[in-house]
RNA sequence: GUGAACGUAGCUCAGUCGGUAGAGCGCAGGAUUGUGAUUCCUGUGGUCGUGGGUUCGAUCCCCAUCGUUCACCCCA
């Protein structure tokens, strides 16, 4: 068995059993896309290493642990790409997108070196959305009205909204040191993640689900009342439009994101059905981000959703709604000529009805090995040519599930009598 | 990176208090002429994750390794 190569830890193949519950998913959300005026762009999934360390952070976890990072044959360090939004902006400073407001969406694999888990996996896979050149708190809350519409179209319920600001940088980074002077003045309580975040995150520290911390982190300064007033007002602003439109939501003041780019608007997309892996859909503002990697600077706001781990929402739903993959109708062949015939018709009713899902029988085999595979396939009717058939120019229509009695149609008859019954276009 | 549980046929699992293994499902074929799904019969299936150790002998004990799962950490 091992001696069989396997896939990498951590990453997985996707089945055709699966596969419908994704393509299910992605097509609906770029439906939503299209329909709110977002375009697709594709980026490269290896970056320049150095791109990743300047816009997540040189010592956030993902940086200092979990990037796939190797030396290219000429020297360069790339990296997989651990996230989406690092490359989306270097891609529009890099093609001059900022010329204009831009409104962008990428899917794709992304790459984490972390222990696998329910929901966290080596490779997943993410639909990330970003808007360029927007201040105002509007973009936010286009992007949450869009993401829940989303939930609406897959039946997604029991999923909460969670919103934060962090603040301007500047202000985060002032609220960042008074935490850090506040933790440093009570040493003695602080577990040892937390003596950790201390140095890298410490605003994770409030989020430390550790029960001896909670009356140090009950009693620490609190980040909303250390905001800036531009800042408060366009929080007040994105609540004022979430309540306005009827979705509701909970501040959480501990809410903080484990990427360094963010400044403002926070937010997330929780569920507590999938174990420890709640999280769904996170995003936020990053105004400083462009700048940062070497651009001019430019506004943006974007978020990214976890592909596992809706899917894992969709499989255990009872009504997914999903298209249905079977087969329309099986063609069995058999006899003298009726291979000939039938793949021939089976192009002419392709070439009628598009949207006709039929399955054509290969492999020969006498008509009971075709009547199972027929049965296995899922498809509703079976075609049946035979020698007899082939010499009247006839076609007989068995009805695999449903009691009705077998018809025999002659070959012209079949494409119209398929688009009535199965209301093809 | 830390901790715990697990790894026997394609799948779901049983089993051997150490003497090289079974079931169900699946798959293939059949039950008189060209008809599936039901029923019946037959067949196909595994060096018991891998490597090493203890032993006369290990799939079962020990160690390592790889993998899976769950949690911590972190995150989508």
């Amino acid at each position: 068995m091992s001696k069989n190569i396997q896939a990498i830890r951590g990453m997985n193949d996707i089945l055709p059993e699966k596969i419908l519950y994704w393509q299910h998913l992605e097509n609906t959300m770029r439906r939503i896309l299209n329909a709110y005026g977002y375009q697709e762009i594709r980026t490269p999934i290896m970056e320049k290493t150095e791109l990743f360390q300047r816009s997540i952070g040189e010592v956030t976890d993902i940086v200092e642990k979990e990037m796939y990072s190797f030396n290219d044959r000429n020297g360069d360090s790339l990296t997989l790409r651990p996230e989406g939004t690092a490359s989306c902006v270097r891609a529009s400073i890099e093609n001059g997108l900022f010329n204009q407001t831009q409104r962008l969406w990428y899917m794709g694999p992304m790459f984490r070196h972390e222990r696998p888990q329910k929901g966290r996996y080596r490779q997943f896979h993410q639909i990330g959305v970003e808007a360029y050149g927007l201040q105002e708190a509007d973009i936010e809350a286009e992007m949450i009205f869009m993401t829940a519409r989303l939930w609406r179209a897959l039946g997604l319920k029991d999923l909460a909204l969670q919103i934060n600001s962090l603040g301007s940088a500047a202000a985060r980074a002032a609220y960042r040191d008074t935490l850090v002077s506040y933790f440093s003045a009570h040493p003695q309580p602080l577990d040892e993640d937390s003596q950790r975040r201390l140095h890298t995150n410490p605003l994770r520290i409030l989020d430390s689900k550790n029960p001896e911390m909670q009356p140090l982190i009950a009693a620490a300064p609190r980040l909303l009342e250390h905001l800036d007033s531009d800042s408060l007002t366009h929080f007040e602003q994105l609540q004022q439009l979430l309540t306005a439109a009827g979705i509701s939501f909970q501040i959480n003041p501990r809410l903080v994101r484990g990427l360094d780019y963010y400044n403002r608007t926070v937010f997330e997309w929780v569920t507590t059905a999938l174990g420890a892996q709640g999280t769904v859909c996170a995003g936020g503002r990053y105004d400083g981000l462009a700048e940062q990697i070497g651009g001019k600077p430019m506004p943006g706001v974007g978020f990214a959703m976890g592909l596992e781990r809706l899917v894992a929402l969709l499989e255990e739903q009872e009504n997914p709604n999903l298209p249905d993959p079977n087969p329309h109708a099986y063609l069995l062949m058999a006899g003298d000529k009726s291979l000939q015939t039938g793949l021939l018709l089976a192009e002419q009713l392709r070439d009628a009805l598009p949207n006709l899902r039929l399955l054509s029988h290969c492999g020969g085999g006498s008509f009971k090995s075709q009547f199972k595979k027929a049965d296995k396939s899922g498809a509703y009717l079976g075609l049946i040519l035979g020698e007899e058939e082939v010499l009247q120019g006839r076609i007989a229509v068995k009805y695999l599930r449903e009691d009705k009695p077998q018809e025999s149609l002659l070959q012209t008859e079949l494409a119209a009598f398929l688009a009535a019954y199965f209301k093809l276009c």
